[in-house]
DNA sequence: TGACATAAAAGACGTGTTGTCTTTACAATG
DNA sequence: CATTGTAAAGACAACACGTCTTTTATGTCA
């Protein structure tokens, strides 16, 4: 029995990379300050922990050739969503994707607005 | 800082819930043999432990009248589905379903039949 | 240049989860 | 009642997470 895709992102890790996704670029300090409204040096350490971890799993890319050292976002918002689908249909459709989209549409989790704006996207893709 | 989700369902959890909704009702024996070929003793407790914390989760119901008891699915795959999206949704996108969708539907993803199938759909909740 | 402030790097730590197994108590049946 | 299969409880190691501390490195400025 397999453990869990490691791939995965968690809520903390999460916060740091929208503020990568939002700044474009940033310090560690940058993300302590908007993360933790008061900036203690124990939690830059912990942003720093998280933007590893990140760095790890090839989310986010340190540039180690600037003074304090600047990270941006290695993988974009989309690209993450589109992963976490990904997954979430291996887990429970043996990868297939429509099964998702099915259930989506099935259960009234959406507007006429929005209907309408898929199928726009349907309409264009064709 | 949260953890994530304690509603999710772990892999070795989904691999008895999928024998469970194909079943449609089972005991622990027929679980092990299903999931570990042969089944020792010890895999029968795994199993036993499993269903503990899906019960909890209240993902599986126990039957207490019946020697062996019985369990069965509290939940169906395609609400599980929904939840995990859901989960998804409120993870990265605020609760907002849509980006999903348009996510799904832009990543190239489907075929043309399934692109079909999904038009139908859209077309029948009209 | 040397002292000081700041940042990076490494990793220790407590807590919780997961999959596993062991132990103990229990029910049914010949 | 003794045997056999089962349930229930929980111990356990491995790992993930968020946090913090310590040590090392880098700049800045008097």
């Amino acid at each position: 029995m397999k453990k869990g895709n490691p791939q995965d992102v968690t809520a903390a890790e999460l916060s740091v990379l929208e503020i990568l996704w939002k700044e474009k670029t940033a310090t560690v300090r940058v993300i302590a300050k908007e993360i933790y409204r008061d900036s203690a040096q124990s939690q830059h350490a912990t942003v720093q922990k998280l933007l590893d971890r990140l760095k790890a799993k090839g989310f986010v890319a340190q540039d180690r050739t600037v003074w304090p050292r600047v990270f941006r976002p290695a993988i974009q918002q989309e690209e993450l969503i589109s992963r976490q689908l990904q997954s979430t249909a291996d887990k429970f459709c043996g990868g297939a994707m429509q099964p998702l989209l099915t259930n989506l549409l099935r259960g009234g989790n959406l507007s006429a607005d929005e209907r309408k704006s898929l199928r726009d996207l349907l309409d264009a893709e064709n």
